[in-house]
DNA sequence: AAAGCGGGGGC
DNA sequence: GCCCCAGCTTT
């Protein structure tokens, strides 16, 4: 038996029941696709499950405003996604008339649709015999083959993509990267893989020669950047503020309390001496009655260090929308897609029953 | 070709 | 603490 014939036979057997696999509709294919990159199934599962359930159809996320899409997506983060997603979902529904591009080439077109979704939906939802390359596949196949060329390269995705398509069974292009994926999840894993249970022992190169910690080969690291977050949860009766985040940087389009941000770390009689400080208050009388609680929020490429001052004030912000503030009702603030850490610090205040 | 983009879980 | 997860977009 070949490769293929294996791994397909092993995935009848051992797959997972995931929701994904029962309706089998290209536009229930994209959203887990979206949903799962860099992402692990478990826990993308409950977000898919809400996201099938509001939006049944492509035209239901058309017709959605941006606004609630990114407040179900909250908590699964690259939020971009969840714009494309939308951007996408209205390009099918009112150009292309909900018709699905159905071919690798078209799909690749779409925003939010690289190489590896691109080859996920056409074959998956429309059997076409593309490859498929992601975390898994480099992984399995390095370890298979014993492929010393760094999977981070652009020279490397080369090698591994061709090496997928020639391993690829053009028949049933939808088991076979299915299974592939499965096996990486299931046995394959980066540490401690279970290769006593592998179906592929016999054929995997890195196992006879006991190298199979060496795969696969990663030629980067990445280094950290270092910030601090000044959160000003400001309280003026029943009322607070929230800005949304815009440009280039983390967090676009969430919303967020009002920020001052340093390079160092800073002190409280600094920052309410500062010059955003005063932008938002002027002269006038401000009560800092907590002490400020600091969390550390880490990112893949950024440490956060956010700090939150509860802040009360017997007045109302004035040229608040020149500031791009809103002013909103405590209990409006659910209604904001906010970063993970913001919205643990509002947790925190409901349990001290702040509100 | 490299950097930037979240958050969580395993070890 | 480090690594990785059904990657894509921008520079």
């Amino acid at each position: 038996m070949g490769i293929s014939e294996i791994i397909a036979k092993w995935y009848h057997e051992k797959k997972r029941d995931l929701p994904w696999r029962k309706a089998e509709t290209p536009y229930h294919i994209w959203i887990s696709e979206i949903i799962l990159q860099q992402t692990r199934v478990v826990q993308g599962l409950e977000y898919y499950n809400r996201f099938i359930e509001k939006y049944p159809s492509v035209i239901e996320l058309a017709n959605a405003p941006l606004d609630d899409v990114l407040k179900l997506w909250q908590g699964l983060g690259y939020y971009t996604r969840a714009r494309n997603l939308h951007l996408t979902a209205q390009k099918i529904a009112f150009e292309l008339k909900g018709q699905f591009p159905r071919t690798y080439q078209e799909l690749l077109k779409l925003k939010g649709i690289g190489p590896y979704t691109a080859a996920a939906i056409a074959s998956i939802a429309f059997k076409e015999p593309v490859a498929l390359v992601d975390g898994n596949v480099f992984r399995v196949l390095s370890r298979l083959f014993c492929i010393q060329m760094p999977v981070d390269t652009k020279a490397g995705k080369q090698i591994f993509e061709k090496l997928a398509a020639d391993i690829l069974d053009p028949v049933k292009p939808d088991i076979h990267n299915q299974a592939l994926m499965e096996l990486g999840a299931l046995i394959c894993l980066p540490k401690n893989p279970a290769c006593s249970n592998c179906p592929l022992i016999r054929n995997c190169k890195a196992h006879a020669e006991k190298k199979i910690e060496l795969f696969p080969v990663k030629s980067g690291k990445i280094k950290q950047r270092i910030r601090y977050y000044n959160y000003l949860f400001i309280r003026d009766r029943d009322y607070t503020y929230l800005h949304k985040r815009t440009g280039k940087d983390i967090w676009n389009s969430l919303y967020e309390f009002p920020l001052i941000e340093s390079d160092v770390s800073m002190k409280f009689h600094k920052l309410s001496s500062s010059q955003e400080w005063f932008a938002l208050f002027g002269d006038r009388k401000t009560q800092v009655d907590r002490y400020p609680k600091t969390y550390k929020h880490q990112l893949t490429h950024q440490i956060l260090y956010c700090t939150f001052y509860y802040i009360e004030v017997g007045f109302t912000l004035d040229s608040s929308t020149d500031k791009g503030l809103i002013r909103i009702p405590f209990n409006h603030l659910s209604r904001y897609a906010v970063p993970r850490i913001i919205e643990k610090y509002i947790d925190n205040l409901h349990q001290e029953g702040m509100f």
